[in-house]
DNA sequence: AACAAATTAATGTATTGACATTTAATGTTT
DNA sequence: AAACATTAAATGTCAATACATTAATTTGTT
């Protein structure tokens, strides 16, 4: 649906304005595809994301701090975050051997086994996405990068 | 900061996901710079964007679901962010008389008052986002429109 | 070595958010 | 008109989030 016709806001101050409504109105639109998709799986976008990064370093264990630096938003509770993962056995969570601060994180075989079955619906959906070409994907990721260039 | 660099992935699977990233990236980007101009003010973005809202409609009044229909997130809950505002006499309430259910909500003058000013700030940042020209906006909310087209 | 500063993760806490339920009023059907 | 369905808003509840603080350890300085 159109924006304007939606949020029932019939005209924009300025492109710019448009602009940046529109971001927040699509972020929106995604992450509630997103929700839907790992609703049925009991498991949060945030936490969805913590498993991806944790199989980006398996076998490889990875410290809290360094997932909070890999995640999109970083005033999350990455703590916390592991915690509820941890429950549903989807990491297992020891001591690092070299630093007793911090925490070696490893994402277990069933959280593996989990995110296969997530990224096949994952892929689905963006498979869907193709109201864009590969070009104007990449045109679209461009515009947004020179946008935050302020 | 490029996204690549922030959240530590060299690559993406494909342009399409990496767009969608960069459409979270950036709207987490705007939504924190847009916390940081209300903070001092003691009003979330939800308030302010409700207090918008009304204004849209001063000096007439709007009921809760009318003023749901216009937000970004239809989700959150109209009747405490009205509470919120009430409580800080930026907003009165008052019965609907042509419908006992419903609530009519109005601006108070400090609300306005208050709105001018964080309009000022608002113009201020969106003048900042200069990184785009005016139809590379156009052009962004083109590709976001389109992105939503599927 | 001793002390201060910085780092890592966990915890406390208050707010926000999602979502179901409730209450009251209005609309609809027979 | 009575019964039922729908609508509008408020409320209850529980989880998620933001942010500050704390505790333990490591790093840096003298």
């Amino acid at each position: 649906m159109s924006i304007e016709k939606d949020i029932k806001q019939p005209t924009f101050k300025s492109p710019y304005s448009k602009a940046i409504v529109n971001v927040i109105y699509t972020n929106n639109w995604l992450q509630s595809l997103q929700v839907e998709i790992f609703k049925p799986f009991d498991l949060t976008l945030q936490q969805y994301n913590v498993l991806r990064i944790l199989r980006g370093q398996y076998p490889n264990p990875i410290t809290v701090i360094a997932i909070i630096e890999r995640m999109l938003d970083k005033m999350s509770n990455a703590s916390r975050l592991v915690d509820k993962l941890l429950a549903k056995n989807l990491v297992i969570r020891r001591l690092c051997p070299h630093d007793r601060r911090a925490v070696d994180v490893i994402i277990t075989d069933e959280g593996l086994k989990l995110l296969e079955e997530l990224d096949t619906l994952q892929n689905q959906w963006e498979d869907k996405l193709h109201g864009l070409t590969e070009s104007e994907a990449l045109q679209l990721s461009e515009l947004l990068d020179k946008l935050r260039q302020s």
